[in-house]
DNA sequence: TTGAAAGCGGTACCAT
DNA sequence: ATGGTACCGCTTTCAA
């Protein structure tokens, strides 16, 4: 079992003290060491392929150039992702990211956050589940710099990066009624989440705007616990209530891709015998026999800002929150009717 | 700016040592130390809000609890959802991940993994790119702990969890065979590792153990660079052949997808117009008009079973190689014909 | 130009 | 039962 080479190792071999390896390896030219001495020191360092220990080198400077990412599922593409752009924005700056997955729950999101405050990450890039708040209130306390993606809590000043989710909403469901359609059912998750209320407020807003009234019957909202029998359930229920609805607005991709199962195991075809929009665009879509009218959201613009936002808040703590409502895209398809 | 707390600030505050407030905070009830001083010292602990800095108890320790995951791009479905998987098996044994996408390149591989071991992890699960031999190599010389899921190197000993892939492909094969086809495409990456050649290797002699000789001129390599186009000319090729194939076994999930779109895009139907099977599942072909004939692989049991042997080599370094190669499954559905 | 030494926050051996 | 102290590997001040 080899050791790892450290500092000393060269010092001992090079016969000069540790300090002096320090500054050849850290200073480069300018280090004020002698010619000599140096290209002695490089050549021991590249010979016993010396790596710097960065666990050290965090404690000294109290930097660990790591950032926590925690999202409610990394194998869900939108998260996955977004990962991946948060991932190279964050090499652009030095940090490496660790995840953490909080399946929307609240206790798995505080763990999460706990052991990585533990593991001194430089700073949080999260999106928070319901009844998070106090998590988010702590690590206000504690000064740990972190930005909010996807969701945040209005009644909690942060920075956050998230998308108009109300003008997202209103937009789609405008593009329905547009269509031709009076009847739209909103399958919605039961959430708090503000991200969600707004979606759902952009849906009654577009309806209430039209003259049309909210029928609460038709906003059926499924638990995260129980999604794909939830949302078969009340995907069915919209569509043999007394006035059936002639238009579905699911609220998240996961959730219309159930739907859209339930309804192809209903017989029944889109835009014809029922349409549909989607808030957020998903691969899968790709291979529906109708392409489908959705909401874009500019993930790569999500992703970039909450790290420039973050970086920018580790290396300047005092500066003001930084509050972004991104414009998302209402992506026309054929799936309206 | 509140700095963090530490067992100095604790200390000082209990009028004790360090000493007696580690032993306190970390060795529980019998610490040895007095109850009432312990009591003093955990409610001062809890007032503070004291959280031990792992970062010091990983210089200690030589021990940093992380894990390195190196895979081709976590937005992968494919990879996002072994991530999720090693991210829960890693948790139940304390360690935490941290990941990195390599887009296929060797260059970029050799970079996180440098970068993730002066991070100190205490071993790596990789999913290694084409011409990364040296870094897997040099991995050993150092004796950091490290797993190979997906592939692996036949010329390099060391730990791998992959899948039979020449009887997957095999077996794939010969479903085309046996509903009729006899002159079937390939579409594989251009790419020297072992698992792709498998891939094909299981291809040919499912031909061959048929007596159909095989025709170089239908296995196409697409470059991962160009991928998307690549596809669209490699299926052109195979079905405008003055011989064209009556079907195509695509030998990834990414691979597949463009492939389809390809085949809608020249109007042909599966599987009456052309069969075809696949490699990996996906959930985009849900929605897929034909159900697809498939290779489901165990995810689940990669994942853990990587975790498993990697914290093992951690823990006794001493121990041989595991080399693991599971079972795949043929899920037949609609795309043969 | 070089080096001694303090200190980052813990842990654990050895005294007392 | 409690505390002094060395050490993990590195950076940086201060002195020589």
């Amino acid at each position: 079992m080899n050791k790892k080479v450290s500092l000393k190792d060269i010092a001992k071999r090079a016969q000069v003290s540790i300090a002096t390896v320090s500054y050849v390896l850290t200073k480069g030219e300018n280090s004020g060491i002698g010619y000599e001495v140096s290209e002695k020191v490089k050549k021991i360092a590249a010979e016993l392929n010396y790596r710097p220990n960065q666990i050290a080198q965090s404690l000294r400077s109290g930097k660990s150039y790591i950032i926590g990412l925690i999202v409610a599922d990394i194998s869900n593409p939108f998260f996955a992702n977004i990962a991946r752009i948060i991932e190279d924005e964050a090499k652009k700056h030095n940090y490496t990211v660790v995840f953490g997955s909080s399946d929307e729950n609240a206790t798995k999101s505080s763990d999460l956050i706990n052991l990585l405050v533990n593991r001194q990450v430089d700073g949080f890039i999260i999106a928070p589940t319901e009844g998070s708040q106090e998590q988010i209130i702590n690590l206000k306390k504690q000064n740990i710099p972190f930005v909010l993606i996807d969701r945040h809590f209005p009644e909690i000043e942060s920075n956050y990066v998230t998308i108009n989710n109300y003008k997202a909403a209103f937009d789609v469901t405008n593009r329905l009624l547009d269509t031709g359609n009076s009847d739209i059912g909103l399958i919605a998750y039961s959430s708090d989440l503000h991200h969600m209320k707004e979606r759902i407020r952009g849906y009654s807003e577009a309806l209430e705007a039209k003259g049309i009234k909210v029928d609460n019957n038709r906003i059926k909202k499924v638990a995260f616990s129980n999604l794909i029998e939830d949302v078969y359930i009340k995907v069915r229920e919209l569509l043999s209530a007394p006035k059936p609805v002639t238009a579905i607005f699911f609220t998240t991709n996961t959730l219309a891709i159930h739907g859209l199962k339930t309804i192809d195991k209903l017989n029944l075809k889109v835009p014809n015998d029922i349409s549909v929009v989607v808030f957020d665009a998903a691969e899968a879509f790709d291979f529906y026999y109708c392409p489908i009218t959705h909401i874009k959201q500019p993930l790569l613009k999500i992703g970039k800002q909450a790290i420039d936002i973050l970086v920018n808040q580790i290396n300047t703590p005092e500066k003001k929150y930084s509050k972004l409502n991104l414009k998302a895209i209402l992506v026309e398809k054929d799936s309206c009717k």
